[in-house]
DNA sequence: TTAACAGATGCAAATATATGAATATTTAGT
DNA sequence: ACTAAATATTCATATATTTGCATCTGTTAA
Protein backbone atom coordinates (compact mmCIF):
# COMPACT_ATOMS: atom_id res chain seq x y z
CA UNK A 1 0.00 0.00 0.00
CA UNK A 2 1.63 2.99 -1.25
CA UNK A 3 0.62 6.63 -0.44
CA UNK A 4 1.42 9.83 -3.07
CA UNK A 5 4.86 10.66 -1.18
CA UNK A 6 6.50 7.81 -1.75
CA UNK A 7 5.25 6.94 -4.92
CA UNK A 8 6.97 10.60 -5.55
CA UNK A 9 9.61 9.78 -3.59
CA UNK A 10 9.97 6.75 -5.78
CA UNK A 11 9.97 8.91 -9.32
CA UNK A 12 12.27 11.46 -7.76
CA UNK A 13 14.79 8.73 -6.94
CA UNK A 14 14.45 7.13 -10.65
CA UNK A 15 14.82 10.28 -12.30
CA UNK A 16 17.71 11.04 -9.97
CA UNK A 17 19.25 7.88 -10.97
CA UNK A 18 18.87 8.42 -14.62
CA UNK A 19 20.05 11.43 -14.74
CA UNK A 20 23.07 10.55 -12.44
CA UNK A 21 23.75 8.47 -15.08
CA UNK A 22 24.06 11.13 -17.65
CA UNK A 23 25.53 13.57 -15.36
CA UNK A 24 29.33 12.98 -16.20
CA UNK A 25 31.72 14.34 -19.58
CA UNK A 26 32.45 10.48 -21.07
CA UNK A 27 28.92 9.78 -20.89
CA UNK A 28 27.64 12.80 -22.24
CA UNK A 29 29.78 12.44 -24.77
CA UNK A 30 28.88 9.14 -25.49
CA UNK A 31 25.29 10.45 -25.97
CA UNK A 32 26.13 12.72 -28.20
CA UNK A 33 27.72 10.03 -30.30
CA UNK A 34 24.32 7.76 -30.47
CA UNK A 35 22.23 10.93 -31.61
CA UNK A 36 20.26 9.91 -33.96
CA UNK A 37 19.25 6.85 -33.67
CA UNK A 38 23.29 5.42 -34.02
CA UNK A 39 24.28 2.38 -32.54
CA UNK A 40 27.93 1.75 -31.51
CA UNK A 41 30.06 -0.76 -30.42
CA UNK A 42 32.10 -0.77 -26.92
CA UNK A 43 35.76 -0.44 -29.83
CA UNK A 44 34.33 2.17 -31.58
CA UNK A 45 33.16 4.65 -28.46
CA UNK A 46 36.67 3.38 -26.79
CA UNK A 47 38.40 4.57 -30.22
CA UNK A 48 36.40 7.80 -30.34
CA UNK A 49 36.66 8.92 -26.85
CA UNK A 50 40.38 7.51 -26.33
CA UNK A 51 39.09 5.99 -22.70
CA UNK A 52 40.38 2.83 -22.13
CA UNK A 53 38.44 -0.42 -22.83
CA UNK A 54 36.71 -1.31 -19.84
CA UNK A 55 36.38 2.49 -18.48
CA UNK A 56 34.07 2.43 -21.60
CA UNK A 57 32.43 -0.66 -20.63
CA UNK A 58 31.54 0.63 -16.80
CA UNK A 59 30.31 3.58 -18.50
CA UNK A 60 27.93 2.30 -21.03
CA UNK A 61 26.91 -0.31 -17.94
CA UNK A 62 26.19 2.73 -16.10
CA UNK A 63 23.79 3.86 -18.60
CA UNK A 64 22.00 0.81 -19.58
CA UNK A 65 21.23 -0.06 -15.90
CA UNK A 66 19.66 2.99 -15.60
CA UNK A 67 17.80 3.16 -18.70
CA UNK A 68 19.25 5.50 -20.47
CA UNK A 69 20.85 3.13 -23.08
CA UNK A 70 19.91 0.02 -24.68
CA UNK A 71 22.25 -2.79 -26.21
CA UNK A 72 22.35 -5.78 -29.04
CA UNK A 73 24.94 -7.75 -29.25
CA UNK A 74 25.83 -9.11 -32.93
CA UNK A 75 28.52 -11.54 -33.12
CA UNK A 76 31.33 -10.86 -31.16
CA UNK A 77 30.18 -6.81 -30.87
CA UNK A 78 27.66 -5.36 -28.54
CA UNK A 79 26.01 -2.43 -29.89
CA UNK A 80 24.59 0.35 -27.83
CA UNK A 81 22.00 2.44 -28.64
CA UNK A 82 19.56 5.31 -27.21
CA UNK A 83 16.70 3.95 -25.09
CA UNK A 84 14.56 6.78 -25.46
CA UNK A 85 15.12 9.56 -28.71
CA UNK A 86 14.05 12.07 -26.69
CA UNK A 87 17.09 11.79 -24.19
CA UNK A 88 18.66 14.14 -26.48
CA UNK A 89 16.65 16.87 -25.40
CA UNK A 90 18.19 16.55 -22.33
CA UNK A 91 22.00 17.36 -24.03
CA UNK A 92 20.52 19.71 -26.43
CA UNK A 93 18.92 22.01 -23.52
CA UNK A 94 22.38 21.78 -21.52
CA UNK A 95 23.94 22.43 -24.69
CA UNK A 96 21.94 25.94 -24.69
CA UNK A 97 22.27 26.32 -20.68
CA UNK A 98 26.16 26.65 -21.63
CA UNK A 99 26.64 28.29 -24.00
CA UNK A 100 27.28 31.84 -22.39
CA UNK B 1 45.42 28.79 -26.98
CA UNK B 2 42.98 26.70 -26.49
CA UNK B 3 42.48 23.73 -29.31
CA UNK B 4 39.07 22.24 -30.17
CA UNK B 5 39.27 19.38 -28.42
CA UNK B 6 39.90 21.41 -25.20
CA UNK B 7 37.19 23.43 -25.86
CA UNK B 8 35.45 20.70 -26.36
CA UNK B 9 36.31 19.10 -23.38
CA UNK B 10 35.57 22.16 -21.30
CA UNK B 11 32.16 22.44 -22.02
CA UNK B 12 31.23 18.72 -21.46
CA UNK B 13 32.72 19.28 -17.59
CA UNK B 14 30.58 22.23 -17.48
CA UNK B 15 27.53 20.53 -19.04
CA UNK B 16 28.36 17.25 -16.82
CA UNK B 17 28.25 19.74 -13.56
CA UNK B 18 25.04 21.03 -14.56
CA UNK B 19 23.67 17.99 -15.19
CA UNK B 20 25.27 16.68 -11.80
CA UNK B 21 24.04 19.90 -9.95
CA UNK B 22 20.04 18.60 -10.97
CA UNK B 23 20.97 14.79 -10.97
CA UNK B 24 19.84 14.59 -7.55
CA UNK B 25 16.04 13.48 -5.62
CA UNK B 26 15.89 16.22 -3.23
CA UNK B 27 17.56 18.95 -5.91
CA UNK B 28 15.05 17.86 -8.91
CA UNK B 29 12.30 18.49 -6.24
CA UNK B 30 13.25 21.85 -5.76
CA UNK B 31 13.20 22.35 -9.08
CA UNK B 32 9.94 20.87 -9.67
CA UNK B 33 8.62 23.74 -7.22
CA UNK B 34 10.54 26.81 -8.85
CA UNK B 35 8.96 26.09 -12.78
CA UNK B 36 7.21 28.61 -14.09
CA UNK B 37 9.93 31.49 -12.83
CA UNK B 38 8.15 31.05 -8.77
CA UNK B 39 10.54 32.17 -6.46
CA UNK B 40 10.89 30.48 -2.87
CA UNK B 41 12.87 31.02 0.54
CA UNK B 42 14.88 28.31 1.67
CA UNK B 43 12.56 28.15 4.88
CA UNK B 44 9.74 27.50 2.21
CA UNK B 45 11.92 24.84 0.54
CA UNK B 46 13.42 23.44 3.60
CA UNK B 47 9.45 23.21 4.80
CA UNK B 48 7.96 22.09 1.50
CA UNK B 49 10.58 19.13 1.05
CA UNK B 50 10.92 18.21 5.35
CA UNK B 51 14.90 18.71 5.36
CA UNK B 52 17.14 20.12 7.67
CA UNK B 53 17.86 23.94 6.84
CA UNK B 54 21.19 23.59 6.21
CA UNK B 55 20.84 20.59 4.21
CA UNK B 56 18.40 22.76 2.10
CA UNK B 57 21.47 25.79 2.10
CA UNK B 58 23.54 23.09 1.12
CA UNK B 59 21.67 21.74 -2.02
CA UNK B 60 20.72 25.75 -2.87
CA UNK B 61 23.81 26.04 -3.15
CA UNK B 62 24.90 23.40 -5.12
CA UNK B 63 22.38 24.29 -8.01
CA UNK B 64 23.16 28.25 -7.60
CA UNK B 65 27.13 27.66 -8.18
CA UNK B 66 26.62 25.44 -11.00
CA UNK B 67 24.36 28.03 -12.64
CA UNK B 68 20.89 26.15 -12.11
CA UNK B 69 19.43 28.46 -9.71
CA UNK B 70 19.55 32.42 -9.40
CA UNK B 71 19.27 33.61 -5.60
CA UNK B 72 18.04 37.45 -4.77
CA UNK B 73 18.16 38.85 -0.59
CA UNK B 74 15.71 40.50 0.15
CA UNK B 75 15.50 41.44 3.65
CA UNK B 76 15.74 38.65 6.18
CA UNK B 77 14.86 36.09 2.90
CA UNK B 78 16.79 34.68 0.10
CA UNK B 79 14.97 34.05 -2.98
CA UNK B 80 16.06 31.22 -5.40
CA UNK B 81 14.18 31.09 -8.67
CA UNK B 82 15.80 29.25 -12.15
CA UNK B 83 18.46 30.95 -13.91
CA UNK B 84 17.15 29.68 -17.53
CA UNK B 85 13.52 28.64 -17.72
CA UNK B 86 14.46 25.93 -20.08
CA UNK B 87 15.90 23.34 -17.89
CA UNK B 88 11.86 22.79 -16.50
CA UNK B 89 12.60 20.94 -20.42
CA UNK B 90 15.05 18.50 -18.35
CA UNK B 91 12.63 18.01 -15.37
CA UNK B 92 9.81 17.35 -17.74
CA UNK B 93 11.89 15.06 -19.89
CA UNK B 94 13.16 12.68 -17.29
CA UNK B 95 9.09 12.66 -16.13
CA UNK B 96 8.30 11.52 -19.97
CA UNK B 97 11.20 8.81 -19.37
CA UNK B 98 10.52 7.28 -15.74
CA UNK B 99 7.13 7.06 -16.60
CA UNK B 100 7.39 2.98 -17.70
C1' DT C 1 40.16 -27.32 -29.64
C1' DT C 2 42.87 -23.55 -29.87
C1' DA C 3 43.90 -18.81 -30.85
C1' DA C 4 42.39 -14.26 -31.19
C1' DC C 5 39.16 -10.73 -30.66
C1' DA C 6 35.27 -8.17 -28.20
C1' DG C 7 33.29 -7.21 -24.16
C1' DA C 8 32.21 -7.70 -19.07
C1' DT C 9 33.49 -8.03 -14.27
C1' DG C 10 36.07 -7.96 -9.64
C1' DC C 11 38.80 -5.39 -7.16
C1' DA C 12 41.34 -1.55 -4.94
C1' DA C 13 42.82 3.28 -4.47
C1' DA C 14 41.75 7.87 -5.21
C1' DT C 15 38.37 11.15 -5.25
C1' DA C 16 33.84 13.23 -4.71
C1' DT C 17 29.32 13.76 -2.58
C1' DA C 18 25.69 13.89 1.15
C1' DT C 19 24.09 14.94 5.59
C1' DG C 20 23.39 17.32 9.79
C1' DA C 21 25.04 19.27 14.20
C1' DA C 22 27.16 23.30 15.64
C1' DT C 23 28.31 27.79 14.72
C1' DA C 24 28.79 32.13 12.18
C1' DT C 25 26.77 35.85 9.50
C1' DT C 26 23.30 39.03 8.02
C1' DT C 27 19.24 41.71 8.69
C1' DA C 28 15.15 43.75 11.10
C1' DG C 29 12.88 45.27 14.95
C1' DT C 30 12.96 47.25 19.65
C1' DA D 1 23.20 47.71 21.63
C1' DC D 2 20.37 43.50 22.05
C1' DT D 3 17.56 39.93 20.40
C1' DA D 4 15.51 36.93 17.23
C1' DA D 5 14.85 35.23 12.61
C1' DA D 6 16.74 33.63 8.16
C1' DT D 7 20.47 31.94 5.87
C1' DA D 8 25.28 30.42 5.21
C1' DT D 9 29.41 28.00 6.58
C1' DT D 10 32.50 24.72 8.85
C1' DC D 11 33.49 20.34 9.98
C1' DA D 12 33.25 15.38 10.49
C1' DT D 13 31.41 11.06 9.10
C1' DA D 14 29.26 8.06 6.06
C1' DT D 15 28.58 6.77 1.53
C1' DA D 16 29.13 6.69 -3.53
C1' DT D 17 31.72 7.27 -7.81
C1' DT D 18 35.64 6.93 -10.97
C1' DT D 19 39.42 4.63 -13.04
C1' DG D 20 42.18 1.03 -14.82
C1' DC D 21 44.64 -3.32 -14.17
C1' DA D 22 43.94 -8.02 -14.27
C1' DT D 23 41.05 -11.43 -15.34
C1' DC D 24 37.04 -13.87 -16.92
C1' DT D 25 33.38 -14.94 -20.41
C1' DG D 26 31.52 -15.34 -24.85
C1' DT D 27 32.14 -15.64 -30.00
C1' DT D 28 34.32 -16.54 -34.41
C1' DA D 29 37.46 -18.66 -37.43
C1' DA D 30 41.22 -21.80 -38.42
Amino acid sequence: MLNIQEIDADRLEMAASMLKAIAHPMRIAILKHLEGGKKLTVTEIHELLGIEQSTTSHHLGILKDKGVLCSRREGKNTYYYLKHDILSQIVDCLQRCTCE
